[in-house]
DNA sequence: GTGTTACGATACCGTTCGGTACCACGCGAC
DNA sequence: GTCGCGTGGTACCGAACGGTATCGTAACAC
């Protein structure tokens, strides 16, 4: 029962109102479809109401996107948190079991259509829409543990390890709408051991 | 003057006609804004024409989307061919000099939006879109290259390498679009090259 | 000359977009 | 009771979407 860090059919206990179905039901089709390409009608017919409820309780179709990231960023943290907590004060483990997870989840969900964060960058480019301020913010949270992480398990430069550690888990997402097969990311946390190594051993004996 | 993959301005000597300064206006359209996000009307304006001329030249909107990337594997894997040319009967040397530079442009080029390709691939779902076979095409490419190189470099596990390095190109182009600064990209070919040292060590010391 | 080709201009098509106005219903609270 | 309040239904708005039809014309062929 591992946590899916996404796309999840609940978030919360789902109590039946229409404003929760709409999220719901915006979350599923922004991810599946991207979010230029859903319509507030589209949102309205899946959830089984009207686009009144949509403006009722979201204001718009840009406070609902908004609104779905910011869940979708909550949940992924949820699930990073309870990952590396089975891992206590064991900073390598902790990486090494993100990872692993991490690979598997991207592995097994043939749903999985990469970071729906990171996917609104390419749709989102206005640097005012409200949107926009929860992709960076992620991405600048998401670097700053990786690089702590490195820095606690001893790693020389845990900037760098930190960067790399990012770079793969973001290629990892991309290479899940890039390819037709599972791609590289396959070798994912493979990967990831093997760069921690190298932050970690001894001296460099070359 | 290095090449810049993507967003030349010129690919080719650009005869002023209608159907060019479609193109070129699609493409930088299309780049810096979304596929979806730019409309025909956007496109002939910007080209300076009318949308007439964009139906007599390339038939529809997606037949133009699917020109623009075919267009942009092409100058891609001219930079590439380019690049690796320069070290000649050296695979490690060929693969470092492909991550300095793309280093050195992503970083360099304040308009950088990632990569068109894989941008569009989230974008784009429907697996009929012709779109959509390029972009599988390239990465299929991409990684198939990378993995070669690694083969030839004598690399342990070639193919792991591969898509090591696959991943984190992937990873630095999700970054360009994700971070308001230069993100993790800076570190991306120093750590090319601890994987390339990892994989071509003599053995596990450990 | 007469085609042929490419182009610009404009008007138009049906559909969908994000967003709103208005009304009627069922509900629990008081 | 009746008062809100959330809700569903529907009709609607102006704008933009992708795409088409028609006409005129400048450039070039033979």
């Amino acid at each position: 029962m591992t946590a899916d860090l996404f796309n999840l059919s609940a978030v919360e206990p789902a109590p039946d109102t229409a404003g929760e179905r709409i999220f719901q039901a915006a979350r599923e089709l922004f991810y599946q479809q991207g979010i230029r390409a859903v319509g507030v009608d589209a949102i309205a017919a899946a959830a089984g109401t009207t686009k009144m409820s949509l403006y009722r309780n979201f204001g718009s179709k840009d406070q609902l996107v908004a609104a779905v990231l910011e869940a979708q960023d909550r949940l992924f943290w949820e699930w990073w948190d309870e990952t590396i907590a089975r891992c206590p004060d064991d900073p390598r483990g902790q990486i090494e079991c993100l990872f692993r997870e991490f690979e598997t989840i991207a592995s097994d969900d043939d749903s999985c259509r990469g970071c729906p964060i990171a996917n609104a960058s390419v749709e989102i480019v206005d640097t005012d829409h409200p949107a926009r301020r929860i992709v960076v913010r992620h991405h600048q949270e998401m670097l700053r543990r990786l690089r702590e992480l490195a820095a606690r398990l001893g790693a020389r430069d845990p900037d760098e390890l930190g960067d790399a550690l990012m770079l793969l888990m973001g290629g990892s997402f991309l290479s899940r709408l890039c390819f037709d097969d599972l791609g590289p990311v396959r070798s994912v946390s493979d990967v990831a051991r093997q760069l921690i190594d190298v932050h970690t051993r001894a001296a460099s004996p070359a």
